[in-house]
DNA sequence: ATCCCGTCCTGGAGGC
DNA sequence: TGCCTCCAGGACGGGA
């Protein structure tokens, strides 16, 4: 499951591909190319030029020559891969792009399906709802952390569910909402409204060491993750809760739980954060 | 405005 | 060994 971290470094490992120009592009699997047909989306992006790849969120940005936007959202288990061009394709296999001054293929593999691409003019997201309400990056140093706050204290729901809505926190998923929690020191069920300011201080600053690590580590690989060269991440070797029930806590060695919140499986130390009460 | 639930989808795990 | 069921979950849309 791609989160910030996967796709900043997934990003990372394929800027390579900045300044050059795609010479072919194939879809193997039109739904998940939204809004074109396959052959009308692939026929803008040929001959076009990729100027830069962005993140936001959980986004990948390819910014292309004549102010068109390429924006891929690979949801949980999609890969952008950069095979040589002798490789047979997988099955799995969405769509390939080939390149004037390359050899070699990128290509979006996806077992579940949920990947997509839009293909929009610059700037124009309203049709991709997700990247069009999503919060600032949380890594940015002008974050505006009073008026989330403010926003985070009107919601009723559990802390774990704040910290996965895109529109409070951009980029931050499962893995990493529970990593943070851990840090913070709060307990998923907590309610988001009885936040203090000084909680939610806390609370941001555990998310943002979290991401960076997790970035520093080039991503945690739980099931499938790779970046764009294929190479796996390290953070899953320094996770402090998630997917570890039963196994002790580093801090009290109190074994850690596993809840479902929001639908989602919940890693936490009941001791270190605390009683899990609704 | 917020919240909860169903939906999309396939492979892998676990049960018998 | 093999079949069946269940689960994983990011984000969206609909209904409360």
């Amino acid at each position: 499951m791609p989160e910030l971290p996967e796709i900043e470094t997934i990003r990372r490992s394929l800027l390579f591909l900045e300044g050059k120009t795609i010479s072919r592009v194939e879809v193997l699997r039109p739904k998940s190319v939204r809004e074109l047909t396959a052959r009308e989306f692939a026929s803008r992006l040929e001959n076009r030029k990729i100027l830069t790849l962005e993140r936001r969120g959980k986004y990948l940005l390819w910014q292309l020559a004549g102010r068109q936007t390429m924006v891929v959202h690979l949801r949980m288990t999609g890969q952008l891969l950069w095979y040589p061009e002798t490789l047979p394709v997988d099955k799995h296999t969405a769509a390939i792009w080939s390149f004037q001054e390359l050899r070699g293929q990128l290509r979006l593999v996806d077992i579940r399906t949920f990947a997509t691409i839009n293909l929009v003019p610059q700037g124009e997201y309203q049709s991709i709802t997700g990247l069009a309400n999503l919060s600032p990056e949380l890594l940015a140093a002008d974050y505006p952390a009073p008026k989330f706050w403010q926003k985070l204290k009107r919601r009723r729901s559990p802390l774990k569910s704040a910290l996965l809505d895109q529109r409070l926190f951009a980029g931050v998923g499962n893995i990493y909402a529970d990593e943070a929690l851990f840090r913070a020191k709060l307990n998923p069920l907590a309610s988001a409204a009885e936040l203090s300011w000084q909680d939610y201080l806390r609370l941001l600053a555990a998310v943002r060491a979290v991401l960076t690590e997790g970035i520093e580590n080039h991503g945690t690989t739980f099931r499938n993750y790779v970046d764009g060269r294929g190479q796996k991440g390290g953070f899953q070797n320094k996770l402090a809760v998630y997917g570890r029930r039963g196994e002790a806590c580093h801090v009290c060695q109190t074994p850690i739980q596993r809840i479902v919140v929001a639908g989602r499986g919940t890693f936490f130390c009941p001791r270190c954060q605390g009683k899990a009460t609704a």
